[in-house]
DNA sequence: GGCTGGAATCGAATCGATTCGATCGATTCG
DNA sequence: CGAATCGATCGAATCGATTCGATTCCAGCC
């Protein structure tokens, strides 16, 4: 690795050398450069020989952030780390769709975790505005400060916040609705395997005090909606949207005596881990445990099931949260956006028993 | 959205108007931030106060990184659309690992896609370092890029750059070492199924001349591999790391006349879907058909096979990337690292039939 | 009392480019 | 032929902070 340069200067050329070899003004060759003025053909010529000559590579991209005002950069904040966030299909659909979208725009993205400690470092690199996906409100501070350097802020999936563009979906609704089709199919034992409630990512029942101090606004609305239909149902919270975790939460609901005839699960990969528990205790899906997931994603090696769950436009909700910033940063006040989800019936769910 | 800030003036506070507030000049102010420097604890309170009435956020990341010469921003390019790479588990473990080291150095992880058109984009944003993964050698260009500014690159499984530091595995030797297990079950007549040679991710046939083009050194060297000990192995091109490719792979092979009695999949997804294949043929793995997977991954829902494979360490790939980039920054001179991939056996290799 | 040393603070240069207004020629039009 | 116009180029201010060397001030010491 010989990351010194062979040129026999120390120090890297800037726009004021390739100026001055080329016999122009630094501000001509900025606007060589640039494009965004009139330059004559030859001048250009000259100023990017020179250039060729000393090894310059163009306009340093800190400085022109300085200068413009502007870096490029949007920051996406995930609330977990990467490797769980990036387990369940959803979040990358979702990232998908913001990728398209700031990639078209010539905007570049800056994965950020929020971990708790690195709070002042989130606020700390040069970002032009932030979207945050599925946050807790321990973000305050940080929005904070995003407000105080006037940063455009985009929340997917959060409680409102002043100053916080929402991108929403209904999860409380869509749940209802969920719900409503397990009632109707005569179900009234119906239990919830919940998305994590705290960062801590524990385990455990369902209670009104984890719910009421609970960081995740998606998990909470998504057991209200299913509570707007069966007040009553009981639940237990996963460390995680993954299959092994609706095992685990399948298992602890299956196991006991008052079992449930219908689990709602909060998302797809709960909802086939729960499958996975039934099939491991013999309980017979759809005839004796009907299962609902969320999302709408596709799970590898369910055949031969076919999951009745909420299908969210993931995807698009990604594209709406990009194309939001994109006209914050220029100025403009976009519409609030708020997606639904679709009930699509499967073969996991049927009559009570 | 009241993205102005009710203040009445305008333009933002800077640092200047924070020291003129409290008293003291522009340096001493910022020394109260940086905490780089002897500072009384009550000019330090002053300074604090003035910030707070100002509604001063703290010192601008964009004007630091250029006195600094440093942005805290290392870029990741990822070959494929992020929908495509996140769907094999064996980058997501990659990305954390590289996640991982970044956060705790406090650097943050900018991610970029190799889209050939952008190309003049990617080396637009304020970076310190970049981290090129499975990327292909059209990258040459950006490459040269950084170089002239000065900036390091870490290139993980790809071919040798002048200027790049390289993360290595051990593709080749580990597909021979796959391929000799199958050959002392006896095997002779062995297919590959391989990763997308060209950026267009075209199926069709294995042949000398798309190997020669080809952009993925990964696939190349693990073809190379298989052939070391199978000279005359032919086999089929993916379109991408999934299960469906795999299968499709899989029955394009199985359903010919001359069906190979082994299948080395150059990745688990595909080797996940090669198994796929056979079972709707009703082919017996690995009693007719054995299959060989690369990577080590755990894919869901496939007992009950076990699948024999090549286990890379992944996340430890990625850690040294970033420990790489990390001492690069600091003007080390890191060693190379090379892994090296693990044969595991499972139970979808047998003896011949 | 004069001298030394160290802490606290300040001034000014610097990082590298962008951009606005001014200037200078040359061309065109009346 | 003079004036208006337009294109090309240049000077200088600016973006917002960091940092080095210089200065000031006060305490401690012989």
């Amino acid at each position: 690795m010989n990351t010194e340069a062979s040129s026999p200067s120390a120090t890297r050329p800037n726009l004021a050398a390739v100026a001055a070899l080329a016999g122009v003004s630094a501000s001509t060759a900025s606007l060589a450069f640039s494009g965004a003025g009139p330059v004559s053909e030859t001048t250009r010529a000259k100023v990017l020989a020179a250039a060729k000559s000393l090894n310059y590579a163009g306009p340093d991209p800190r400085a022109q952030s300085l200068r413009r005002g502007r870096s490029g950069i949007i920051g996406v904040v995930i609330e977990d780390r990467l490797r769980d966030a990036f387990r369940d299909p959803i979040n990358i659909a979702m990232l998908d769709g913001i990728a398209d979208e700031l990639g078209t725009a010539g905007l570049a993205l800056l994965l950020l975790t929020e971990t708790g400690e690195a709070g002042a470092d989130i606020s700390l690199a040069p970002m032009d505005a932030v979207i945050l996906v599925g946050c807790s409100t321990q973000l305050d501070r940080s929005v904070t400060v995003f407000r105080q350097r006037g940063i455009p802020v985009v929340a997917i999936e959060a409680e409102r916040m002043p100053d916080v563009f929402p991108i929403d979906l209904d999860n409380r609704d869509a749940s209802a609705r969920g719900a409503r089709h397990l009632s109707s199919l005569g179900h009234t034992n119906v239990a919830i395997v919940s998305l994590p409630l705290e960062e801590s990512h524990a385990r455990g029942p369902i209670t009104r005090e984890r719910e009421a101090a609970s960081s995740s606004y998606t998990a909470t609305q998504r057991s209200l909606g299913v509570r707007d239909v069966f007040p009553a149902a009981r639940g237990v919270v996963s460390a995680g949207s993954f299959i092994e975790e609706g095992l685990i939460a399948g298992r602890a609901l299956l196991e006991r005596g008052d079992k449930p005839t219908a689990i709602i699960a909060q998302s797809d990969l709960l909802a086939v881990g729960v499958i996975r528990a039934a099939e491991e205790l013999g309980i017979g899906v759809p005839a004796q445990l009907s299962v609902l997931g969320f999302d709408g994603v596709h799970v590898e090696g369910l055949a031969p099931y076919e999951l009745t769950t909420l299908v969210q436009p993931a995807v698009e909700k990604g594209s709406a949260a990009g194309r939001a910033v994109i006209e914050l940063l220029e100025g403009g006040h976009p519409e609030p956006v708020a997606f639904e989800s679709e009930l699509r019936v499967g073969n996991t769910t049927g009559p009570a028993s």
